[in-house]
DNA sequence: CCTTGACCTTACCATTGTAGTAAGGTTGAT
DNA sequence: ATCAACCTTACTACAATGGTAAGGTCAAGG
């Protein structure tokens, strides 16, 4: 199976299975004498795992620890889900940084006329100290 | 005022005031015989104008054109209105992606003993089609 | 006058994940 | 032989921010 057929069967772009080679995510797959790559339908359950991961909104750092675990048959579960919960509260916070910018955007928004006069509480609110949604660094 | 005093007054990195600089969110500013930056009451409230936006989430694109709705007195409330709506329809949307993984991880997470075990629900998960997730884009 | 420390300058590189491009080699079919 | 569709590597870019390096400037104190 070339990258393309891999790509589309994983619903990874080939572009970025190579790039996952290139960091160490996946390893190097076995080349065709001409060089291309191939991939096994185990490497396609890899990739595979992979997207899924990555729908789930893991890093790629966090991927490289989740397919560690996948593959050690020795694994504990408790090591998994403790990666799981973090990813939540990541998660989680994002939504609670975002859910607070929209609020105030709301409301901000909620007083604007939203007609020809150049008055605008939004620009008004904007002018003032609603640096209240400081985003917090994990 | 230096950068240095700009910065600690805005809330705004010297490093960032000079990208924006750079990109021309903001004007090039006038420089001290030794090519110092010097900001006036006004540059600052601009970079404060920024700042507060940059907190509401507002992309430095989309800040470009609010500054020059800000900066024009014959604009319309309509025009300011229609891109906080659209910024808040992003914000939506984005925290409807988080929240979707967010809620798929976490029943998977409930499932997870989370023990000495090897058998991990999240890793099973992960490994089938849980591909649902998938963020849409804009 | 000279040093020291705190400030400023420009010009790079890194990050994260993905996409695009260019320039070229391979394959399979006509 | 040629053509399209594939593959290869190697850059470049994005958005927003942080870091570093190598050097110029300024004010205070000796």
């Amino acid at each position: 199976m070339n990258i393309g057929e891999a790509a589309k069967a994983s619903g990874i772009s080939a572009k970025m299975i190579r790039h996952y080679e290139g960091i160490g995510l996946i390893e190097e797959s076995r080349r065709s004498a001409a060089g291309y790559r191939i991939y096994s339908s185990s490497d396609l359950h890899t990739l595979s795992f992979i997207k899924s991961s990555r729908s789930l909104g893991f890093s790629l750092d966090q991927i490289k620890q989740l397919l560690s675990l996948w593959q050690d048959r020795g694994r504990a579960s408790s090591d998994v889900k403790a990666l799981a919960l973090q990813h939540i509260k990541e998660l989680d916070d994002k939504i609670a940084e975002l859910s607070a910018m929209r609020n105030l955007l709301q409301n901000l928004a909620a007083e604007c006329h939203g007609d020809n006069r150049a008055e605008c509480p939004i620009l008004q609110g904007l002018e003032q100290q609603c640096g209240e949604a400081k985003a917090k660094k994990t």
